[in-house]
DNA sequence: AAGACACGCAACCGCAAACAA
DNA sequence: ATTGTTTGCGGTTGCGTGTCT
């Protein structure tokens, strides 16, 4: 389901006393356009950086109009959990939720070690997908005749991690330091005209005007380019040999198996 | 047709950790 | 060692959309 966006405020063109004002509430694509091009053409070490910059790209124009008044915090959370190219469009697959469910039992509400360890999915999505689909469903099925009360499910319970699992969650392929990795990543993609496409938006004279749907496409586009490249090496679960149900239920079983994906770990 | 309700997703908030000065 | 800044995380909320009545 995707949003109409409404955008907060009167958008990236308001011009009034406001303009200053941090904006807040949906990005619009301009504004992603514009974090993107920010990230993927300017050396910047840091996301409060990225938030000033990012909207004074079209020189010419005035920086009040352009300027991304967003907190850095806000870009930071756009691009790791919308922009970035390596993200996965389509929905989660019954074995990417499987592996959900393991994770989340053997680690508990650890979303963002469970997402470094499944390729092209944000914590934000992991958590969500938890908490509106698997969690509701854990639920129904742990009292299937309604006698007891919303207990809590048996994959729910917090399970204090063990040294080996924080150790496997470092195969994280996103480094502390973001931006400083994407920005050298992509000014290379840029040299060999990876990301040609998105540069688009930043030299204003053709800002193209998206659409929700559009900006989904150009995130596709994006994505495939990036791809090509070979930017990310990101194994895919879904071409993974997973033993769900062995795993699922067998204490030690997941970290065996995870060993065994990556031995240099 | 329209209102109520449920659902799913994007984004915000507050806190803690990491880092820099 | 201390203080300020930035980043990362998990919980929560707000809102658009779909479904039901």
């Amino acid at each position: 389901m995707v949003r109409k966006p409404s955008h907060g405020d009167s958008g990236a063109g308001d011009l009034s006393t406001e303009a200053n004002k941090e904006r807040k509430g949906l990005w619009s694509p301009e504004e992603d356009e514009r974090l993107f091009a920010q990230i993927a053409y300017h050396s910047v070490s840091t996301w409060s950086s990225v938030a000033q910059l990012a909207g004074k790209l079209d020189s010419f124009q005035s920086d009040l109009v352009l300027r991304l008044r967003r907190s850095g915090k806000s870009c930071r959370l756009r691009w790791m959990n919308y922009l970035r190219p390596d993200l996965k469009k389509e929905p989660i697959s019954k074995r990417e939720e499987e592996i959900i469910i393991s994770l989340q039992q053997s680690l508990g509400n650890r979303w963002s070690t469970i997402a470094a360890r499944m390729p092209g999915r944000t914590d934000n999505e992991i958590k969500n997908y938890w908490n509106s689909r698997i969690r509701k469903r854990l639920n129904a099925a742990a009292k299937p005749d309604g006698a007891s009360a919303e207990p809590v499910p048996a994959a729910e319970a917090k399970v204090e991690p063990t040294n080996e699992a924080t150790e496997t969650a470092s195969i994280s392929t996103i480094p502390a330091r973001f931006p400083v990795f994407a920005c050298q990543l992509l000014d290379e993609l840029v040299g060999g005209g990876g990301i040609s496409s998105a540069g688009g938006g930043g030299s204003g004279e053709s800002t193209p005007s998206t659409t929700s749907t559009q900006q989904q496409n150009s995130g596709d586009e994006r994505e495939a380019s990036v791809g090509d490249s070979n930017m990310i090496h990101f194994l895919s679960f879904d071409n993974l040999d997973y033993p769900a149900d062995l795993l699922m239920d067998v204490p030690g079983a997941m970290d065996a198996w995870e060993s065994e994906l990556y031995p240099a770990n």
